[in-house]
DNA sequence: GCTTGTAATTGACCTATATCAAATCCTTAG
DNA sequence: CTAAGGATTTGATATAGGTCAATTACAAGC
């Protein structure tokens, strides 16, 4: 359970809390394309994903389905559910490749927060990061365009340095990262071929080269 | 200081903790119109407000503005800021009527959390509302059109209850309503017609009766 | 009561993005 | 290497909802 130890959000543990907590946290696998757990479902778990690709995701009422949150390697989630009352999930997860996950149960992991303030408050900081997180979506969502959306997409963990062309690949299938950012695979694929022609980017495969980092800034 | 205990996000706090926080609180009053704070501002107290309406929004690169929230009478607002790095507010908030609040000092608040655990999980449980409810949002803009959104809207505080035709009326003007619902007023306004000539509500100035709340649930 | 200014509505038109269908491209199994 | 099947791209078309402009309703002050 080393790569728990590494997390964050445990960082806080004593040594009694936490080998308590691995007492109560099991490894599974799920295969790619099988789920996790399924939205309205009863939560007593929560996951650290240890390796693969997991995606979040809705559905409306019409069935259609839209990806909320892709899951890397190394990142909790469902943490929330454990404070709300219900206490089921609100969303469904389901594997994009074999995943290797820790299981950690909610109770265990509650019943340690009662006497930490500590655990508590490193928590309380995830929470609002990801509350900050959601509204900034929802700012995009409703005050950006599409095209606005892919290029703050691709231009995610671009650091400070504009000169040097940047690359990034991504491993989920492109209706996938298309659904994340609200729009259809068509339009994706579109936006794509668009700000290529313009000299902005080049696309090969899976693989995007930013060219022009500065004039990508311009439109976000 | 009545109404911050009668706010649940208190109810744990022991008379001592209480008093030390009364004392680092302060009511204050903003007139319709003003601003309470800003977008970036350095935040070093969260807000509970006491009387009138206060808005939430944020601003597009091109001025644009979309509102995040409408606070009401008895909510606090802007203490998930207290758990962030950086600690700015992420919204601006402006009064939509002459407005009494009570301010509420972020540092002294996290230092009564720092010694107590039912209070840290008290306002954990809140936060993950607040997440929820954010989720949810994410999912209505992207997973819903216009009209479903207003009907959802209408269909806000409606109980279990069908049968009984359900009146509600607002405060606010309409084109803040539109924005909080991210539509344009113009359709705001049309569906609104719409929706009248269908026979499924009535519309008589601000003041709205849901006639057919089965029909409405159809939709949405 | 008017009058003036703001808010809400209505109408005509437009555009971004969805939709549908067909054509490619890519990967995997054999 | 080849075939099959899914993923992605491309093209043609449709439409929800935005934009702009004109009109009407409403509230506040005189």
């Amino acid at each position: 359970m080393e790569s728990l130890r590494k997390n964050l959000l445990f960082s806080t543990l004593d040594q009694q809390q936490f080998s308590t907590l691995v007492e109560h946290s099991s490894r599974l696998q799920v295969s790619d394309g099988e789920h996790l757990f399924h939205q309205k479902e009863a939560a007593n778990y929560f996951f650290l994903l240890e390796t693969g690709n997991i995606k979040l995701y809705r559905l409306s009422p019409s069935g259609e389905e839209k990806v909320i949150e892709l899951i890397h390697q190394g990142q909790t989630f469902a943490e929330a559910v454990m404070f709300m009352q219900g206490g089921t999930y609100p969303v469904n997860a389901q594997a994009l490749s074999d995943c290797q996950l820790i299981r950690i149960h909610m109770k265990t992991f509650l019943k340690i927060l009662e006497d930490s303030t500590d655990n508590c408050l490193k928590i309380l900081a995830l929470m609002s990061q990801r509350l900050h997180g959601a509204i900034q979506e929802i700012d995009q969502l409703s005050l950006q365009n599409a095209k606005m959306r892919i290029i703050q997409f691709l231009l995610r963990d671009v650091t400070a340095d504009t000169s040097t062309p940047h690359t990034l690949k991504w491993t989920t299938p492109k209706a996938t990262l298309a659904s994340r950012l609200s729009v259809r695979p068509e339009t994706f694929s579109r936006t794509l071929q668009q700000l290529s022609q313009a000299g902005l980017i080049q696309v090969k495969g899976s693989t995007i080269t930013l060219l022009d980092i500065d004039a990508l800034r311009q439109y976000r």
